[in-house]
DNA sequence: GATTGCGACAGAATTTAATACGGCCATTAT
DNA sequence: ATAATGGCCGTATTAAATTCTGTCGCAATC
């Protein structure tokens, strides 16, 4: 008896936004999901039951969606990281592109505005099996072209950040804008 | 005394690579992190105890780099995901752009092998702070233009996976590689 | 080929943390 | 003013994490 009753939802009490303190509980956990309330309300100035109620209304929100482990890709066998751009023939075809996310070396699939149509960043053990991924996209019908970025190196890769970004300040010899 | 005596390292039993027990625990904490030891070991056929040791070495072994809450960007204030690629002036100058890794809104630096050096992954508010994040890269020495590709809906986004790649078997009117 | 050492596991015991409960205070609405 | 609400703290209870001990199977050794 938590989410609903007999199928009614209850009236949620007004999902409020996250504020400063909930942004430092998520800090916490995104760096480290692992630690206890008693430390995460150390760490933000609450109580443990405070932090607690915290993290769980976060969840229930939908501001966390969840908790994972952060892999290490060579652990699993997957040291070569790609971002592959694909050109279609039309928005139409993407059902059967959609396949290529039971691929298990798929990580993301975006739809861009650019000159390209869509967006992949894959994780593969070399540059053979770079090589089949390629291949099953080109079988894909509607692909008409791909372009790979074959990553050297990686400096910074993380979750998303709760940090809030800084408002830009329009510099002085440009006009400031309508929106 | 767990990880190092008087600052001399422990020689480590041999940091035996992840099997399929491995895998599948790998497979369940991706999902979820938050399932006690009791069902992670029932879903993955140990005792409690037994899937905690696992999990420990794995741990230990650096194959599980941490636990992290998955953030909903949107609750965050950074509904715009776009990605950036980056041409410079010769590979020297990247320690001036790696001061972008200080910016909450840029979650992966990668140099790359394609038709740009780098590319970015940012997430904004909206097009005005992607727009004050392009001006502070185009600020920085050695940057020479950028090209962005803003995300229009994204279809897959999941953590590292660790479910193996089968072998892609070289078409037949395509002769076998030598590597 | 027997034996000894080692790694992995299961079951029980213990410690620690997560969760639930009751009361207090501040803010808001009536 | 006053009642209601939401958020917090301190405590109590429950559940899970962690430790401990013994067993089993495997492999290297003699």
């Amino acid at each position: 008896m938590d989410e609903e009753t007999d199928g009614i939802p209850l009236n949620r009490p007004a999902p409020r936004d996250v504020d400063a303190i909930d942004r430092k509980i998520l800090g916490v956990l995104v760096d480290d999901a692992t630690v206890s309330y008693a430390e995460l309300g150390d760490r933000v100035g609450l109580s443990p039951p405070a932090a607690h109620e915290r993290v769980k209304r976060l969840r229930r929100s939908g501001a966390i969606r969840g908790t994972a482990v952060i892999i290490d890709p060579k652990a699993v066998k997957k040291p070569l990281l790609a971002f592959v751009h694909i050109d279609t023939r039309g928005w139409g075809k993407t059902p059967e592109l959609m396949a290529v996310s039971q691929y298990p070396e798929v990580e993301e699939i975006h739809t861009v505005a650019g000159d390209t149509c869509m967006l992949l960043k894959v994780r593969t053990e070399d540059t053979r099996a770079l090589e089949g991924l390629l291949a099953r996209l080109y079988e894909t019908p509607g692909v008409t072209s791909t372009r790979s970025y074959v990553v050297l190196s990686t400096y910074l890769e993380r979750p998303v950040q709760p940090g809030i970004t800084e408002k830009w300040p329009t510099p002085k010899h440009m006009a400031e804008p309508l929106y």
